[in-house]
DNA sequence: CGAGTCTTTGAAAACACTCAAGGTAGGTGG
DNA sequence: CCACCTACCTTGAGTGTTTTCAAAGACTCG
């Protein structure tokens, strides 16, 4: 029935065997579609919120303003990935949400989600899923901005990111199209846009990964998974998820 | 009937009115007590894990090692916490849980949650709240590591942690009792432990806490929250959780 | 072509780290 | 009861990573 697949399909599908019943009820969610411009926030900071949203096309940025005026990003959402799902659960939003480019998301509400759930089983335990691996993302970029040096941090994030990107079908082990700034990368990362900007140069010269006009290039992919002790067993997590 | 309420239940009886029948329901899930002695773990980093457990006494640390033999702390659990509920539901565990000092913990199988769930949707939308309350922590946490220098960032952890004991009936503005050492914070915090101690001394050196002894005690509360840029809304949320 | 955004580079300063060493307190065994 | 051990805390000196300040080059879009 349906032979055009949306992100999340494929992501949960990486995962779960979904029978028809389930990929029709999946797709329904899918209903009201919206656009949003690039650079106009979905959620305010401090906002209390009514909608989720499921993105569709395009790149999200959620972060968390400092009285002081820096910014920290918590995490980039890519096509699957879910948009302000806790802000609804907990009626109020801790960060803002921002769209990176113009992007098309689907608009879920919660009643929607828990008939969905009530429906099919087995897709609320697939979504419960997506939801953990996104706090296993949170906790591994914690532990960079801890742990790892700007080095090891910048080849760990964008390893990451490109395994992510596969599972949706934009990126591979060669490279993927990213539409992120330097200045990105260093709220992301907890850096100063100009250290990034150097770290971006050492890892180019080193022949490891090259960020450049939009393009994420892997030189030398295993090179950089030892740089950045990368370890995708979080993302792509091969054994069956509950029962 | 319960005069003797558990941490869970104080805690939860902050933030939403639970009815006679629902603390009874919480305070079943206490029933399989178990000990746990200091520096065993309960859970080691790659371990697929089996059961969840309430925290019911002592200090808990959940942390995550690096291929390099270096740790980072993701966070620290007190009375009334979870440990392990995102492991359960992964079947996997991505980090290591361990106790600070000997611990009682009550086991709840996830079977007991859910049952728990439908007889009582109040109580799941306490404990969906308090989850997602130790979702928001993470973030702080990450945001404290990526955007805050180290005096911010200590100042922020110990106000923190006395707004989280405040809850559970052990700590006020004055201070609270704390059975960490300066390695604990060192790995929290991101900082080395030598770091760790100038910046105690210096916090004690300008009167503000004095970290010592098992004790913190805050010697100006409004300094410190200035300090810190602390602002305690993603902890203790005055206004109703869902319907 | 002018405005704005993003990238690049250099120089100096600040912050946090490592290495090295000593101090305290509590526990254990002779 | 003392010597020793271990775990934790404290301090100094020197080093290195990352930052800030300053400035300029490249690109896009209207």
């Amino acid at each position: 029935m349906n032979t055009n697949t949306s992100p999340l399909t494929q992501k949960l599908s990486a995962f779960v065997a979904l029978a028809e019943a389930e990929l029709a009820v999946l797709e329904q969610l899918h209903q009201r579609r919206r656009t949003f411009e690039a650079g106009r926030d979905l959620v305010h900071q401090g906002q209390s919120e009514q909608a989720a949203y499921i993105l569709a096309a395009g790149w999200v940025v959620s972060y968390k303003l400092q009285p002081d005026g820096s910014r920290q990003i918590v995490d980039f959402q890519i096509p699957g990935d879910f948009l302000g799902l806790r802000s609804v659960l907990l009626h109020t939003s801790d960060h803002g949400i921002e769209p990176i480019v113009d992007i098309e998301a689907a608009e879920v509400l919660v009643s929607d989600l828990l008939q969905a759930f009530a429906e099919t089983p087995r897709l609320a335990t697939a979504i419960l899923w997506a939801v953990s691996r996104d706090e296993a993302m949170v906790v591994e970029h914690l532990v960079g901005l801890g742990r790892r040096d700007a080095d090891a941090r910048m080849a760990h994030f964008l390893l990451e990111l490109g395994v992510r990107l596969s599972l949706v079908g934009m990126g591979s082990k060669k490279g993927y199209a990213c539409p992120l700034t330097q200045y990105h990368l260093a709220d992301a990362l907890g850096l100063s846009a100009i250290h990034v900007n150097r770290v971006l140069r050492k890892l180019r010269e080193d022949e490891l990964v090259t960020f450049r006009d939009g393009f994420v290039t892997f030189n030398n992919y295993e090179g950089l998974v030892k740089l950045a002790d990368f370890d995708p067993a979080y993302l792509d997590q091969k054994r069956p998820i509950l029962a």
